[in-house]
RNA sequence: GGGCCGUUAGCUCAGUCGGUAGAGCAGUAGCCUUUUAAGCUAUUGGCCGCAGGUUCGAUUCCUGCACGGCCCA
């Protein structure tokens, strides 16, 4: 047996499996080929009239899960779904075989089935299928949830997450909706002649990001791995190599809180263009998230999240990292210029900081927790200082700060880009200083890769580079504040099965 | 990590000021050949999240735990 009875419900489908088995009946046949798919047929005809469609006795064959069953003796209605949408069917008695009519009445609601019938309008206008043979194709033995009220419990609805997606169709339509993100990025994407390459999820170092990792173990070689924290250097090896333009779509994992916008995997675009700097990358992002909009239909460029409007149009705002401490965040200058003030300031904002902690460090987690929550609509955020940006490269004005910006929108760190540092002397040395602070105890601080130098020592072309939170993206182009919203299957804690 | 809330039938939810529970849907039986949450009649179904404590008695009160949600860090 598949499992054990659970509850009564199921065994009385399994009965009435044995009963098919015993009639004759596949209950998981495999042969029926539909020919037609729910929502195309609606397009087609929905618009024709009654009679006109009758005397034209179409005849389809679609396949789907019966989501509703409506009985009234020797007649009754069913709601078919498949993956495009809804088919109703109408079966009566006169028009099937008596053994498909005995079928027909003891057909339960999630049962798949395959039906061959002719078009028609039923009194109200809905498009019907008039079944002239129904199939069974797969038995169901569990009841679904409440036709009206649908499955609620989110619990539920990410563990199971094949049953959400039977019973509520705005999970589908999320998920679609991200599939349809994702593709358009890639379409432009290919358009701006970007290569897509994948690159390795085990890792030998820690670097590309500030994170703990996981930790994984290879046993042919006999060796420790990690999942990447980010592809970061291994993208910027393959613009050494002379693919000039090349981006990654895929997932990083970090070993770091879950909440509402992290998951321990989630999925980023990282993309590298040589001969450009990051000014040219807040363009570019304004351009990829219009095209994307566009793609979506969303024409007046405002979205509705989290309870705020939020307004797309472009030129998207600039600011100044020190500059949106100071007047967004309200931060006093001796907290900007005094470290043990900022770290005693940071302290009674209850951020987790501490005095071996770099000035610039502290004062971003003053920015975290003062600034970010204000950035609504899309907006910039630039001259980030050298400590807390190893692999971005110094702005020639002022050697304290880098050419990188992070672009916030509702409160969320949506992107994180720079003009890539090149200089082989200067990375080492910020190698260097990130194994100071691992040794002081700062576990995300990156480690050594000797092999990146020795690449750019080839020589690394001056390079823009950018990371986007694809999930995040999605999570507003959705409407969607959690991001397991997004996620398909979400990590969730085990729960012990009695 | 802290706080608040939730966990009762397959699903969505009531409820018991402490006396082992109820609705709708789903299921089952019957009537019904154009329904739209179809309708009508009858009916089955519960370790009231888990473990302790208080009590004559706990699903209810208390404590702990598990899982989830929300808020904060």
């Amino acid at each position: 047996m598949v499992q054990e009875a659970e509850n009564k419900l199921i065994q009385r489908r399994i009965e009435k499996l044995e009963e098919l088995k015993k009639s004759g009946v596949d209950p998981y046949f495999n042969g029926f080929n539909p020919d037609s798919f729910a929502q195309d047929l609606h397009n087609q005809y929905d618009e024709e009239a009654k009679e006109k469609l009758e005397e034209r006795n179409i005849p389809v064959k679609v396949a789907g899960r019966i989501m509703a069953y409506r009985s009234f003796g020797k007649a009754g209605f069913m709601k078919l779904k498949d993956f495009t949408g809804y088919m109703q069917v109408y079966a009566e008695k006169n028009s099937l075989s008596e053994e498909e009519f005995r079928l027909y009445k003891k057909l339960d609601i999630g049962d798949i089935i395959g039906v061959e019938g002719v078009l028609f309008k039923t009194k109200t206008g809905e498009l019907t299928i008039k079944a002239k043979k129904i199939t069974m194709l797969t038995k169901s033995l569990r009841p679904l949830p409440e036709k009206w009220h649908g499955l609620k419990d989110k619990e539920l609805r990410y563990r199971q997450r094949y049953l959400d997606l039977i019973v509520n169709d705005e999970t589908k339509e999320t998920m679609l909706k991200r599939a349809l993100i994702i593709n358009s990025i890639r379409k432009f994407m290919i358009k701006n002649r970007f290569i897509e390459v994948e690159t390795p999820m085990l890792h030998k170092l820690v670097t590309g990001a500030a994170a703990r990792p996981f930790k994984t173990y290879l046993n042919a070689l006999d060796m420790e791995l990690y999942l990447r924290i980010a592809p970061e250097l291994y993208l910027k090896r393959l613009v050494v190599g002379g693919l000039e333009r090349v981006f990654e779509i895929n997932r990083n994992f970090r070993n770091e809180g879950m909440d509402l916008k992290h998951n321990p995997e989630f999925t980023m675009m990282e993309f590298y263009v040589a001969y450009k700097d990051y000014t040219f990358l807040m363009d570019f992002t304004e351009e990829l998230v219009s095209f994307v909009l566009q793609k979506l239909d969303i024409k007046d460029k405002i979205i509705k999240f989290d309870g705020k409007d939020i307004d797309f149009s472009r030129p998207w705002k600039r600011i100044d990292f020190y500059d949106g401490l100071r007047e967004v965040g309200k931060v006093d200058d001796d907290i900007l210029n005094d470290k043990s003030k900022a770290l005693k300031y940071a302290l009674e904002l209850e951020k987790k900081v501490n005095e071996n902690m770099p000035h610039e460090k502290i004062l971003a987690e003053i920015f975290d927790a003062l600034v970010e929550p204000n950035l609504i609509n899309p907006t910039f955020v630039v001259g980030y200082p050298v400590a807390i940006s190893p692999l971005a490269k110094r702005n020639r004005e002022n050697p304290d700060i880098t050419d990188r910006f992070e672009l916030f929108i509702s409160g969320m760190e949506i992107a994180n880009a720079f003009s890539e540092l090149n200089d082989p002397f200067d990375q080492k040395g910020r190698f260097l200083k990130q194994l100071e602070e691992r040794k002081k105890g700062d576990e995300e601080a990156s480690m050594f890769d000797e092999d990146y130098i020795r690449a750019l020592e080839y020589g690394l072309p001056p390079t823009a580079g950018e990371g986007i939170g694809i999930d995040r993206l999605v999570m507003l182009l959705t409407g969607n504040t959690s991001i397991r919203d997004v996620i398909l299957f979400p990590l969730m804690r085990d729960k012990e099965e009695e």
